[in-house]
DNA sequence: TGCGTCTGACATTCCGTACT
DNA sequence: AGTACGGAATGTCAGACGCA
């Protein structure tokens, strides 16, 4: 049986550090930190303890969240939504604690300026309305699931609104939903740089379209790093557009907006 | 009514976690 | 072990809403 406990005070530590946002903090990265403070730790040994490490956490979490609490109230209160539904629903008492008590996206939006009364109001209108974005933005993240790879809930299963060829947002039975959203945004098209033409071969765009193209391009040269396949290496056209060797792909979408212009207004 | 704020939408891949 | 899925980053705009 290892010896877990003897890590408790590495844990309060990292817990109690100035900084440290107790609603965000999740016991995957308190461990990660654990494991990077102290160098007899190995994360292959976290790993396999990992349930006495997160009772442990857990444990530590609940006390200085207290300690918090007594001489802060307004954190207090911070935690009186969101973390009363799952945090507090099983935890609190003794017994099997939700760890995971990350809401990193909840989180964030908190603390652009926390929970106003306005926007509790706005919420709680939210909810009686029962409005489609307030019951998305309820659940997990909002912006992270709409943003990220899992729309329509599978990878590679294509969405119930994709942006077609023409740029243009369709829904799955090939209808425009231009009725939520007409014209502008995506399918606002901008002019490329040279660069950019030379591996799109056009000169107008739509901004999902264009990182489509590139995507197209990258997929068809083999620019991935087989090893990292977040990276793309960069062949004559890519450095031509980027400057450097290998590009992140997140990277890639932020340099790109360099490469877009407004397009000239029609006469 | 106008302004300010917030959310959702789109493209992409990979990692970590939960579940079977 | 294999599968499924949420979340991660980036940009910008439309639309919804609250408030003055």
């Amino acid at each position: 049986m290892a010896d877990i406990e003897r890590y408790e005070p590495r844990i309060r530590e990292i817990l109690s550090a100035p900084g440290v946002d107790l609603s965000t903090i999740s016991a995957k990265r308190v461990r990660k930190q654990l494991v990077e403070m102290d160098d007899s730790l190995t994360a292959e040994f976290v790993r396999e303890h990992k349930e006495e490490f997160d009772q442990l956490i857990s444990n530590v979490y609940e006390e200085v969240s207290a300690g918090q609490a007594n001489g802060d109230d307004a954190k207090g209160k911070r935690r009186s939504r969101d973390e009363e539904d799952d945090y507090a629903n099983g935890g609190g008492e003794e017994g099997e604690e939700e760890v995971e008590y990350e809401r990193p996206v909840k989180a964030k939006k908190a603390k652009k300026g926390g929970l106003t009364d306005e926007e509790v109001a706005r919420q709680l209108d939210s909810e009686i309305n029962g409005r489609q974005r307030s019951s998305r933005a309820s659940s997990t993240s909002a912006r992270g699931r709409g943003r990220g790879g899992k729309r329509g809930g599978r990878r590679g299963a294509k969405s119930s609104a994709t942006v077609n060829s023409d740029g243009e947002t369709v829904d799955d039975d090939g209808e425009g939903v231009k009725k939520k959203r007409r014209g502008g945004g995506f399918q606002k098209e901008y002019m490329l740089s040279e660069p950019l033409m030379a591996v799109t071969d056009v000169d107008k765009l739509s901004r999902p379209q264009t990182v489509k193209k590139l995507w197209d391009y990258i997929r068809s040269n083999n620019l991935q790093n087989p090893d990292n396949r977040k990276e793309i290496i960069c062949d004559d056209k890519f450095r031509a557009l980027f400057n450097v060797d290998k590009i992140d792909m997140f990277a890639m979408n932020k340099q790109l907006g360099r490469h877009l212009r407004e397009p000239e207004p029609e006469a």
